[in-house]
DNA sequence: CTGAAAGCGCTTACAG
DNA sequence: CTGAAAGCGCTTACAG
């Protein structure tokens, strides 16, 4: 392989004015421009490509990012996973990957990991559930950080999220607005924040809408959101529910297949409207409204935060909206398969 | 943080006697026990963790191993990764993510990326549809590589792949023993040898039958497939399918929608079989007969053939069963929500 | 604006 | 079995 030597040589400078001229140091430092010139067109010539890790030995920084994700299977991730990895792209970063199977065991590992790889940076994502004493845990690591998700207590990293109080109000107010009186949430766990602030933003608009709140609890699986909403519909004095607003889309789907397995048509008897537009939900049929969050636009907006913690920048915690999509489950057929 | 040097010092030894007992080279050195033991115990007591930068400098070879995918998003290829992260870590390596979004020119620049990277070797997936032109580009890789998927030309690379063929086989025979007498193919494109090899599969169980073949290629996406099944499925001559045996469940689920528009009772007037088994298949309503590919297991395999083509052993092609997953949609409701 | 030189933290012949 | 030393390919004060 052709190294800075060689182009020093090819170009009749030394290797110091290589790295100046290629490397984009901080703070720039002065080369002349037909110098310069002579360089570029050497390293274009040699086909030259510096060593990161030679360079990363030399400047103490890799240009790695490391990315922790919960759980890759769940549709949520690989788009969260696509957004970082293009922008880091951009930004002439590489993405390690580091996949937790949702236990917090092997994420502290893969802290110590990451770290040991002398990452510039971590991001975080599925920060959402954790309790106190592994956010405690996360202190211990010294590379900066950036959460996706909004993290149950006050820490010191930002994070970036997308509005779930917000999301969860549009989707019970589509309810409402199209006649729904008895709506249920099929809540996921509230450890998460992303559920918690879910039910909260249904409660919002049930209460704006002078309407009753009836919420039920699972946890986030399919098959015990199937079981949870079929023992509440289950007669009990005659209080049945015409909606029902489910946190996630999985959880939506598991409302359906309560629907089918009742014989209730949707949305005559019961709209079902879930959370997230994972790639599937407009191809269901009943097609599924839903809320769509920006999953790519989380991932490209946490690498930003983390070039501008690199740099020293001041860092907001950001909140991007999400947007409702009206479909078949709530408001019945009428456009064309999309 | 605490280097190589700080180790030697504490241990009492030279750094070339710690680096020789906490790496392990591919020809080991001999060193006393009771030496290595004193290392050992330094490195734990100073928390020492060798930086892959130096190590990779001096040894030329970063530990790092790229994973090219078509497209993170399609539920396939996460599944994949996770199974090629997994194995990779267990390994002592770091898998860098590259997403080329199905387009091939990003393959190319993500190829030279990852060499100037360093990477020890490069898994891409997705090779089953790059035509002759583009497997030259390939070649020019100097990087020892892995494919996902059989290529659609002899290469000199190894590959690990599903068996397609004898997966379709079985999804059709499922379909003859339930007494499916017209059975359309919905097709994906023939490019990839993953859609050819279905459609072969098909044709095997198809003739073992004496039935008639009725295949229809679409370009894989649900809303193609979703209007070529309908058109194929107007009247023309009395022909009228009793089952579809989908390439993939994203196009199964685009055949149950067709049913669900025609009102076609699923399976009774017309039986859907796909392929894959994506994690929504056993939650739909009916739910999804497919055939499961273990693609985790791909993912660990490729890079068990990494190590193998690493150590300079020999690499042989690897094909791996995929297995009948009979639910709803050929056979009816029985068994219990699952 | 340019270069000589030290140094980043390791590995690995070479010599003993 | 152990160590001194060269070297991996860069960056960056320091001096001019």
């Amino acid at each position: 392989v052709v190294t800075i030597g060689d182009v020093a040589r090819a170009a009749g400078v030394s290797i110091a004015t290589v790295s100046r001229v290629l490397s984009p140091a901080t703070v720039p430092h002065p080369v002349r421009a037909d110098t310069a010139e002579r360089v570029r067109d050497a390293a274009r010539r040699l086909n030259f490509s510096p060593s990161p890790l030679a360079r990363g030995l030399a400047a103490r920084r890799s240009g790695l990012i490391g990315l922790i994700v919960p759980d890759l299977a769940d549709p949520h991730y690989p788009h969260i996973a696509a957004g970082v990895e293009e922008r880091a792209r951009e930004a002439q970063l590489s993405v390690l990957i580091a996949n937790t199977l949702g236990e917090h065991e092997r994420m502290t590992e893969y802290l110590q990991f990451l770290e040991a790889r002398r990452v510039d940076a971590i991001v975080l994502s599925g920060a959402t559930s954790l309790n106190a004493v592994e956010l405690v845990t996360l202190q211990s690591c010294a590379v900066p950080m950036v959460l996706i998700g909004r993290p149950a207590i006050r820490v010191q990293w930002p994070h970036v999220s997308i509005d779930n109080r917000d999301g969860a109000r549009q989707a019970t107010r589509h309810l409402v607005q199209n006649g729904r009186r008895h709506i249920v949430h099929l809540a996921g766990p509230r450890t998460q924040t992303t559920m918690a602030d879910r039910a909260t933003g249904y409660r919002d608009a049930i209460q704006s809408a002078h309407l009753a709140a009836d919420a039920i609890e699972s946890d986030g699986s399919p098959e015990d959101g199937y079981e949870r909403l079929q023992r509440r519909l289950d007669p009990r004095g005659g209080q049945t529910p015409d909606a029902v607003f489910a946190a996630t889309d999985r959880l939506a789907i598991a409302a359906l297949a309560v629907a089918a397995d009742r014989h209730l048509h949707v949305p005559s008897d019961l709209a079902v409207i879930g959370f997230d537009d994972i790639p599937l939900a407009a191809l269901l049929r009943p097609s599924l409204s839903t809320v769509a969050q920006p999953a790519h636009e989380l991932g490209a907006v946490a690498i930003d935060m983390v070039q501008r913690l690199a740099a020293g920048q001041p860092v907001q915690p950001t909140l991007l909206k999400a947007r409702l999509m009206a479909r078949e489950s709530t408001i019945g057929p009428g456009g064309r398969y999309s």
